[in-house]
DNA sequence: CCGTCGATTGACACATTCTGCCATTTGGCA
DNA sequence: TGCCAAATGGCAGAATGTGTCAATCGACGG
């Protein structure tokens, strides 16, 4: 045998994979169709023939479905960050962080889309990825503060809850009104946290990119 | 008869107050005893001695029960900074609101701590309260814009944002390691929102209060 | 090709939350 | 006292998960 049977590398690894995926599909569809609540658990398995139960082995929960497919893009964004120069400020570091991470072919944006539309409809979904995203709080304000060769302060968490809440708020806008493109409204609503947030002046910081309005 | 039957000022009034303060006491005893997710509806119907049933009738969800506690803090905020004459900047409206609206007694601070415990603890009651919080976060976003008199935009909505996440990662470190009184610990994080949050200067803005330190 | 081993699966039972329904009780009021 | 509306209790049932065990399937060596 091999040291483990962790990559068991063959046929049943892709079989595994593809019900997997599968069970992915026909839950979105149905999700996107009907609308997460109304889709039963037992409505996915039937769509791929498998039993209840084994739906419950690839994914701890209805949620984590959902979860899944929009997962892992902020790990990325804090390795990103941390991998940016020390010479760079917080909020250059963050924009050039995103830069980098957000790069979306066209059938990415539909997942995203998808993605996000869902979180914006279902509060359930919402509530559990809201819990997800304060994990990335903490691990963006770590980064933040590794930056400075500090240990994490209310100001380093608060800047952090400040990029995700930025995002957050640009994709939530963007699923809302379903104009322009995802990534000049994220690098427009960061470029906000370059200015006190409450001050009453807009401090004319408009888009970086295309604003020839 | 009155105009309608909507205070039906009497004993079966105080009867059904009862029973839901009951109810509410004995469920937040055993959350913080055996744990949210430990303790089932069934216990608590039992030691108030309804029926499962009648308990659904005063909160939809068990989640509800915690939420009802703290509730309607963040409506008194909003409002204080609707209150808060125009002449002031956001940020004071603001520090001004919450300094008005976070006077509590020696009692109102339990049960405070025995809320945000919950909440920091159990991530389905966590995910439940941020959903709240983000219709807390529109409507603050509307008062802020309409001190400006215009329709709420980005700026306004991540300003919002900004501003609860100062107090609930004040409230959260609080819960976290016990010391202090929460209101300081609300005004500092808030203070930190008069600088741009991405800065590398901690930007001396200490508390407003005793930092003798 | 065969047989064994380990992982995957299906099924069944069960707990828990929450809802709809209806009969019963209880308080309010003439 | 007696009627009415509201509150309650109990029951059946849907839906999400979880624990358990036998059956199955793929991997691998002979």
């Amino acid at each position: 045998m091999t040291i483990a049977s962790v990559p068991t590398s063959g046929l049943a690894e892709r079989k595994k994979q593809r019900t997997r995926e599968e069970l992915a599909t026909a839950a979105i569809t149905f999700f996107l169709q009907r609308g997460y609540d109304a889709t039963t658990v037992e409505d996915i398995v039937a769509a791929v023939d498998v039993s209840p139960r084994t739906f419950y082995r690839y994914f701890p929960a209805k949620e984590d479905l959902v979860l899944a497919i929009g997962e892992s893009h902020n790990e990325e964004l804090v390795a990103a960050v941390r991998a940016r120069p020390a010479s760079e400020s917080p909020l250059t570091a963050v924009q050039n962080a995103i830069r980098q991470t957000q790069v979306l072919g066209p059938q990415d944006l539909d997942r995203v889309r998808s993605f996000r539309t869902l979180l914006s409809g279902t509060s359930a979904l919402r509530g559990r990825w809201l819990i997800e995203r304060q994990q990335d709080q903490q691990r963006l304000a770590a980064a933040l503060a590794d930056r400075e060769g500090k240990a994490p302060e209310v100001r380093h968490v608060l800047a952090a809850a400040a990029v995700l809440a930025a995002v957050t708020i640009a994709f939530d806008e963007w699923v809302a009104d379903g104009e322009g493109d995802p990534v000049t409204r994220v690098h427009d609503s960061v470029a906000l946290l370059a200015t006190p947030l409450l001050s009453t002046r807009p401090s004319h910081a408009g888009s970086t990119h295309g604003d020839k309005a």
